[in-house]
RNA sequence: GCAGCUGUAGCUCAGUUGGUUAGAGCGUCGGAUUGUGGCUCCGAAGGUCGGUUGUUCGAAUCAACCCAGCUGUACCA
């Protein structure tokens, strides 16, 4: 048979295992406990959708829309994208589900996402999330909810101390065109001092200006209005209201005006968990409320707050999580002891505990392998050519020692 | 996107100014020793030296291009 090259794994995809995966579970483990707490349930929601869902919800003219989709065309023609992100997807169902029956509805969700863009340190080209949204919830109640269930998830992970929450307001969609128009405005008169990306970036998304990190562009970003001028009273309180709450949980933040979303469809509320441990990749956590979004969908005007979190991001802060470590290993040194040693360690596992059998190789090296594998109780077979002998190596008084000889015993072994 | 670094056995890495058959440790497999033991010893398998093209009598080593990974930066979770 003619040797094929091996094919490679895609470019940005990862294959994880060991350490790397037990990370990675972990934090799906804390989000899932955390979001039982704060009564969000679980949903699925497909990992591609038609690609309108994304590229009418997230603006057009936003940079993951405009070169960072995985979009191609199916058998039939139609065009689909793998999800850049949850929310879109999940407000789709929400729209045609018929999920609008469970508003106001608070959601988690966890996956893959994609996003085609150049691999490095906490980034790929297939990431995961965990992801949690509020539909149908105006009131600013419903942001502090989800920024304390945000704080709490990455208290339980531990990464809470290098990471501080920014927080700023973007106000309804008038004030938010207010002050856009008196962005637009302020850096026209300053155009010839901008850096070639924010002169495209005030044709296409203006507010992105004011976040860069272009020392050319500091002086005019610095130095544009400020979007408190031009709060209504409304958004004012509302952003208030978020700030109370935040302070009433007992968490802390602080004020970035210059802190804007990538994504057209934020309102009010924006947010971000960051952290100075990754660098460039240092948003940890970041969301914000999406009031015009499932209009966009065609829906009728309903509110939304949500964030999303990097799970491989989150990985690569926390400690490395314990494993549990195997109760039993047994060595089968002798190989008519197999059958013997096939009963035992089935009636230990299916007592609950956790065993393997070591039964292949050398007899004399099983032993030895054995030894290696760190389980908290050993246990060597042997034969004499009679019957099976099992002999258990552990500390002698603890409950697995007992549990294991018990079970030996019931099954007619000696030891 | 931009910049820099790296790529040799399953893993971690040596490899001299270009020169015989490319090495070590760990791991795997076999054997010896031990016989209530995690030690030690012997042996074996395992390599298109990331890929292609070139320079040369001769390339893991030099050059060009490509691929991949890492680090920083932009942008993003």
């Amino acid at each position: 048979m003619a040797r094929i090259e091996t094919p490679r794994p895609i470019r940005g995809t990862q294959d994880m295992i060991g350490e790397t995966q037990a990370r990675f579970a972990h934090v799906i483990a804390a989000f899932d406990r955390v979001r039982r707490l704060y009564g969000f349930q679980r949903v699925e929601v497909p990992v591609f959708e038609a690609t309108a869902v994304f590229a009418r919800s997230l603006g057009e003219t936003t940079d993951v829309v405009a070169k960072e989709m995985y979009t191609f065309p199916d058998r039939g023609g139609d065009s689909l994208t793998l999800r850049p992100e949850f929310t879109a997807g999940i407000a789709r169902a929400y729209l045609t589900e018929g999920w609008q029956q469970f508003a106001p509805l608070k959601i988690a969700a966890s996956g893959p996402v994609f996003r085609y863009e150049r691999p490095q340190k906490g980034r790929f080209r297939q990431f995961h999330q965990i992801d949690a949204e509020i539909i149908g919830a105006a009131e600013p109640l419903a942001d502090v909810e989800l920024l304390v269930f945000a704080d709490q998830v990455l208290r339980e992970l531990g990464v809470s101390d290098g990471v501080t929450l920014q927080l700023n307001t973007l106000g309804d969609a008038e004030t938010r065109d207010a002050w856009r128009a008196a962005l637009v405005e302020h850096f026209e008169a300053h155009r010839a001092d901008l850096s070639e990306d924010s002169i495209d970036r005030l044709a296409r998304n203006p507010l992105r200006i004011l976040d860069s990190k272009d020392p050319r562009d500091r002086p005019a970003a610095d130095s544009a209005p400020d979007i408190d001028a031009y709060l209504t009273p409304e958004t004012a309180d509302f952003f208030a209201k978020v700030t109370e709450g935040l302070d009433a949980a007992g968490v802390t933040w602080t004020r970035n005006a210059r802190l804007v979303r990538g994504l057209d469809y934020y309102r009010h509320t924006a947010f971000e968990f960051v952290t100075e441990r990754l660098g460039s990749q240092g948003t940890v956590l970041a969301g914000g409320r999406y009031d015009g979004l499932i209009e966009a969908l065609g829906g009728p005007a309903t509110p939304g707050v949500g964030w999303a979190a990097g799970i491989e991001r989150l990985a690569m802060l926390i400690d490395v999580p314990l494993e549990s470590p195997l109760t039993v290993i047994m060595a089968a040194e002798d190989d008519r002891a197999i059958q013997d040693g096939i009963r035992v360690l089935t009636a230990l596992r299916r007592s609950g505990i956790s065993a393997e059998m070591i039964a292949t190789g050398s007899p004399r090296k099983r032993y030895d392998k054995a030894t290696k594998v760190l389980a908290k109780v050993l246990v060597s077979i042997k034969h004499d050519g009679e019957k099976a002998t099992f002999d258990l190596k552990s500390v002698p008084g603890t409950e697995e020692h007992q549990m294991v000889e018990a079970i030996i015993q019931s099954l007619g072994g000696q030891h």
